[in-house]
DNA sequence: GACCTCCGATGAAACGATTTAGACACGGAC
DNA sequence: GTCCGTGTCTAAATCGTTTCATCGGAGGTC
C-alpha cells in the first residue's frame, strides 16, 4: 500500500510506520536497519517490502542523537575558488569515503566571521571532526572546539605549541626555494608580492625570501614587499600595475607571488602591458595548481603535494577520531621549484 | 563552577546540566536560547553564565528532531575541480547566508555512485532543500527526493517536462555561437572536442555545433567529433595529441571543446608540440573561466553567467522552501561569445 | 514427557532539545 | 480582604531512533 501524500503536510514515515504496515514491533524494524543478521529472512523480506512501500528514509538527526555520534566530517576551505584548495579537498574525500564518512566542504572566503559560523554549526551538528584552513590558526574557538570533543586537524598551517593535529608544507623553505632560484638567474632586485600579512603562509613564504636574500648578502632594500588585498588573480594584475608605477631604476626584474593566482594575474597585466616574461619580469609563483603550466607563459612555481596534504590530514582526523591512545602529531611536507619558461631565458 | 574533563568520556553538557547549574528548570534554558525575551534578565545572565562555564554546545540532532527542520542547504557539484562550478557556488553561498542558513558543498566528482551516496545522506539529514548539478538530470533519484519531500533544484541543467525549477544556461545556443565565430573565420574543418556523451552539457553544445555547421551547408563529415573521457585539463591534452595524428588532409584548423579545461589542456599540448595558435590550430572554450584569459594565448570562450546561475538558483529553492504557493519555474540565462587572441588572428 | 538451549522478536527506556498548558508569586484595584 | 491580571517559571509530553533486558516457542537431549 503506497503513501499517497494527502493535503497537509507529507510527513515522512517512521519506524514506527513501517513496524506497522509490517506487522512486526519497532525493534525488530531497527535490527533489520542495524543489524539484519538477527533478523529471520522471511521477516527481514516483510519488513523491507514495507519500508520500499512506504518511501522510508532514517532520520539520521534522530538516529545521531541515539548514537551520539555522525558520520561526516568536515573540511572547512580558506577559498573554494584556489584550485589549491580543491585538490586538498579531493585528497581528503578520497580518504573520507574509503573510510565510509562522508564529507561537506565548507568556505571562509578567507573571513573570520563566516569561518566562525561554520564552525559553530558543525559542531552544534556534531560531526565526528573537522579539518580546516584555518584565517588564523592561532583563533581560540579551535581551542574551544577540541577543548568541548571535537577533534581538529590544521591543513596547510602549523601551529606552535600545539594540542592539535596538523599538516603543513614548509613554507619558509618555500620561500627560499622560489628566492634562491631568482638569485641564481642573476636576479639583483626582487619583488614579493604577497596577500595580507594575516594570512600566515603570505608571511612565512614571504619570510623564507627574506632569508634567502640575506644569506646572498644582497642588500634588503632591493626586495620589495607588495601587499595585496587578497591573493587572488584581481590582485595580481593590480600589483602588476604598481610595479610598472616604480621609478625604473627602483623596478624590480622578477616577482615572486605568494601564490599561483597572484602570478597568473601579474603574468596577464605584464603581457597586456607590452612587456615581455620572463624578459622584463621573471616571475614565480606558489602552488603549482594545474592552471599554472598552461599560462601564457608556464609559470615556474613551487609545488605542494596538494592531495598528499589532504589524504594525510583525513588520515590524522580519523586516528583521531577511532585510537583512544592517539598522539598529535604535527607532518610537514618539502616543496619542491618546478622551474619553466617564466623564469629561464635570458634575465 | 568550570567543569574538569574527568578521565572518562567528555560528554558534552546538555539543557538540563545547565538547568541545573542555574537552577533553573530546563523549559527556562530553553527560553533563554530561543525566546530570551520572555526570561526575566537576571533569570538570563544567570543562565548564560552557567552555559559559557559548562561549555554549552546546542545539541543540532535533538533540535532539529524536534523541529523537524535543519538550517542547511546543501550544493551537490559536478566536479569541485572546475572553477566553473566554485563560481557558481559562490553565488549560492551569498544568497544562502544572506538567508541565514549554512551551505554543505558536496562533490559527485561525475560519479553516479558518489552522486547517490550524497544525496541519500542528505535526505537523511533533512537538509531544507538541494541543490544540484547532476550527472543525469534524469535519474529517478532526483523524482524521488521531492516525492519524499526535499525540494530540489537543478543547476545548469533543465529537465523535460518538470517537476522540478531549474536554472540553466542555453548550451545549443553557445555550441552554435563558438561554431559560428570559427566558421565566420573562415575555417572549413572543425573539431568538436567534448566529454563523454553522457554529459548532457557535452552533448547540446555538440548538437549547437552541428546546427551551425549544417546551417552554413559545410560537409558534415569536416565537424570532427572527439570524444574524451572526462571534460578535463589532462584529457584536453590527449585530444592534442589525438588531432596531431589525423591525416593532414582531415586535420581541422580550428577546435571548439566543450568547456576550458579541456580547451587548456589542448592548448597546452598543441603549443608544447611546437605549433601555434591560432595559426595551425583556432581554439574556442567554454565557460570563461578566469583562467581562461590568462591562458598561454588568451582563450576565446562562451561566457555563462556563473555566480548569478547559483544565486537565482538558491533564490528559487528558498522561495520553494518558503513559500507554499511556489510555481516552479526553469530559468534560462543566455551564454556570449568572448573573442580573444585563440582565434583572433590570421586563419 | 520434562528440561534446557537458542533463536527471533518484543517493548520500554533512553538520547537532548522544544513546546504547551498550567502553577506560582506579586502587586494593584476595589 | 478578596480578586484578578501579569509576568516568570515549571513539569510533562513529544520528536524518531537505538539498545537492552526479556519472553515465547521450536527443537534437541535424556
Amino acid at each position: 500500500m503506497a503513501i499517497t501524500p494527502g493535503a497537509g503536510t507529507p510527513r515522512s514515515a517512521s519506524v514506527k510506520d513501517v513496524a506497522a504496515t509490517a506487522g512486526v514491533s519497532l525493534g525488530t524494524v531497527s535490527n533489520v536497519l542495524n543489524r539484519p543478521d538477527r533478523v529471520s529472512r522471511t521477516t527481514r523480506e516483510r519488513v523491507e517490502r514495507a519500508m520500499a512501500d512506504l518511501g522510508f528514509v532514517r532520520n539520521e538527526s534522530a538516529r545521531s542523537l541515539r548514537t551520539g555520534s555522525t558520520q561526516s566530517l568536515a573540511y572547512v576551505m580558506l577559498d573554494a575558488g584556489n584550485p589549491f584548495f580543491t585538490d586538498v579537498a579531493r585528497g581528503i574525500e578520497l580518504a573520507a569515503e574509503s573510510a565510509g564518512l562522508s564529507l561537506f566542504l565548507c568556505n571562509s572566503d578567507g573571513r573570520s566571521a563566516r569561518e566562525g559560523a561554520h564552525l559553530a554549526h558543525l559542531q552544534q551538528q556534531r560531526v565526528q571532526g573537522i579539518l580546516i584552513t584555518p584565517v588564523d590558526p592561532d583563533d581560540p574557538q579551535l581551542d574551544q572546539l577540541i577543548e568541548r570533543g571535537t577533534p581538529v586537524v590544521i591543513v596547510d598551517r602549523t601551529r606552535a605549541g600545539s594540542s592539535f593535529c596538523s599538516v603543513a608544507v614548509d613554507d619558509v623553505l618555500g620561500g627560499r626555494l622560489a628566492v634562491e632560484h631568482l638569485i641564481d638567474a642573476g636576479h639583483k632586485r626582487v619583488a614579493y608580492v604577497g596577500g595580507p600579512e594575516s594570512i600566515g603562509q603570505v608571511r612565512d613564504r614571504g619570510e623564507g625570501a627574506r632569508q634567502a636574500w640575506a644569506e646572498a648578502g644582497l642588500p634588503p632594500e632591493d626586495l620589495i614587499t607588495l601587499s595585496c588585498e587578497a591573493p587572488t588573480v584581481a590582485c595580481g594584475r593590480a600589483a602588476g600595475e604598481r610595479l610598472v608605477g616604480l621609478p625604473a631604476r627602483r623596478r624590480p626584474t622578477a616577482a615572486f607571488c605568494a601564490n599561483d593566482l597572484l602570478a597568473l594575474g601579474l603574468l596577464q597585466q605584464t603581457i597586456s602591458g607590452g612587456r615581455t616574461v620572463p624578459g622584463d619580469l621573471a616571475i614565480v609563483g606558489y602552488d603549482d595548481i594545474e592552471f599554472a603550466a598552461a599560462a601564457a607563459v608556464p609559470l615556474t612555481s613551487v609545488r605542494q603535494p596538494r592531495q598528499d596534504l589532504g589524504r594525510r590530514a583525513a588520515e590524522l582526523l580519523l586516528d583521531e577520531v577511532g585510537d583512544p591512545t592517539h598522539e598529535h602529531e604535527q607532518v610537514v611536507f618539502t616543496p619542491e621549484l618546478v622551474a619553466r619558461a617564466s623564469t629561464l631565458g635570458r634575465p
